[in-house]
RNA sequence: GGGUAGAUGGCAGAGUGGUCAAUUGCACCAGACUGUAAAUCUGGCCUCUUCGGAGUUCGGGGGUUCGAAUCCCUCUCUACCCA
């Protein structure tokens, strides 16, 4: 058995499980750094892994598009063309649905989309997305969804949810690696009784693992919190549960109680590139002034490279003059705080206080930092 | 000593009678970023403001004009050329 899940702890309805895949186990609640042209933006695999990253994302979307995942295959796969050994779960392109639909054109059979990068013409299907997705040799691969956007009216909602739910039978008929693992995604908005329809057919179908999509796609943060819960509930407890693109570190605490195992998100390593890190005492925006004679490190209570070694006037100083390196250390630290996050609920949970580590975390984040 | 060209907001640099509190870039200040078309984007950047506006600006002084950063006189300074 390449694949198997199993929960270790509980606290109320949060959770601590070991998911193992052919790269290696994966303590959950995890963290998984997105690294969607094969590469996590800016750091090299030995960083990500220094930080103690236990899987990472890549896209089907983008590299179908470029280099092209028969090429990838050719060359050994994706674990072998990054260089990384431990396990990568693949996005399916179905959020790519979300994020270019004005180049793209959706019907039952696919999406029709506009290369972003020279306007050609290509379709992802069902079929296609897992055909992608074995080349790439990932450990978990994600059924193509249909990801619409939060404000979108209710009519649209169960269209991309009676839409998923047939794509996922397709791509499930279609796969055929057993060493990958396919993830089902639940569709339905905020709304919970359409999530709920949306899951009891998806569960039916006996996935490894589920997923909760079309969350962070324009809805008021409060509005998702308050539907993880009840969305998290309607996933079978004997396998994973990913909540996708999510999210800001207290969201991932919100995903956690309400029973979500895993997690990705571009923050890190986006906000990281753009001089945001994120610490236990709340963001620090280090292209501010106030940083510019700032001896000390970005966090006392970090044991990461960049807070090991560099101030914050330094930090303050590469953003300024616009030095590779100031992206390079805030993704790292903001990956190492994020995993760290994760590492601190997991042992929350195993001690039976994750609720009140939830509330310590929000006091610090909330009082100034 | 003579000649020529200039002097515009922190800097560079547009504008050359009204639509100019003055294009643009840089610098500076702040904000955003949630399955990555993002090392990106947005806002602010003379003073005050009840955010509707109001008041002072384009080297100094004087003048022409209903009206001047823009025209005239003069002074100061800068660059280059000739002595």
């Amino acid at each position: 058995m390449p694949f198997s899940f199993k929960l270790q702890h509980q606290d109320e309805t949060a959770r601590a499980g070991l998911l193992a895949t052919p790269h290696g186990d994966i303590a959950t609640p995890v963290f998984m750094p997105v690294g969607t042209q094969a590469t996590v933006k800016g750091l090299t695999p030995e960083m990500v892994r220094s930080v103690g990253a236990q899987i990472i994302l890549g896209n089907t979307y983008h590299l179908a598009l470029r280099p092209g995942d028969e090429l990838i295959r050719d060359l050994g796969g994706l674990h072998r063309f990054m260089h990384w050994d431990r396990p990568i779960l693949t996005d399916s392109g179905g959020f790519q649905v979300f994020s270019l639909a004005s180049q793209a054109k959706i019907t039952d059979e696919g999406a029709k989309f506009r290369s972003h990068i020279d306007g050609s013409p290509l379709e992802l299907t069902p079929e296609k997305a897992v055909e992608i997705q074995q080349n790439l040799g990932s450990d978990i691969a994600m059924v193509l969804d249909e990801c619409p956007p939060a404000q979108s009216d209710p009519a649209v909602m169960r269209n991309a949810v009676r839409r998923s739910i047939l794509w996922a039978g397709r791509c499930q008929r279609h796969h055929s690696r057993a060493e990958q693992a396919l993830f089902a995604i639940v569709q339905g908005g905020l709304d919970v009784g359409l999530r709920a329809e949306c899951a009891h057919e998806l569960v039916a179908m006996e996935f490894p693992g589920y997923a909760l999509g079309g969350f962070s796609v324009g809805e008021a943060p409060e509005q998702m919190h308050a539907a993880l819960p009840a969305c998290a509930a309607l996933l079978p407890e004997a396998k994973p549960r990913y909540l996708m693109g999510v999210g800001r570190p207290q969201d991932l605490l919100v995903g956690v109680a309400a029973g979500i195992d895993m997690f990705d998100c571009v923050m890190p390593t986006r906000n990281g590139r753009n001089a945001l890190a994120f610490t236990y005492d709340g963001p620090l925006r280090l292209r501010n002034a106030k940083h510019r004679r700032d001896p000390g490190p970005l966090a006392s209570d970090c044991d990461c490279y960049c807070c090991a070694n560099f101030s914050r006037a330094y930090l303050h100083h590469l953003f300024a003059a616009e030095e590779m390196l100031g992206p390079t250390l805030l993704s790292l630290h903001n990956i190492a705080y994020y995993l760290r996050l994760m590492a601190d609920a997991r042992q929350a949970i195993a001690e039976k206080r994750f609720a009140a580590f939830h509330r310590g975390c929000l006091a610090r984040w909330q009082s100034d930092s």
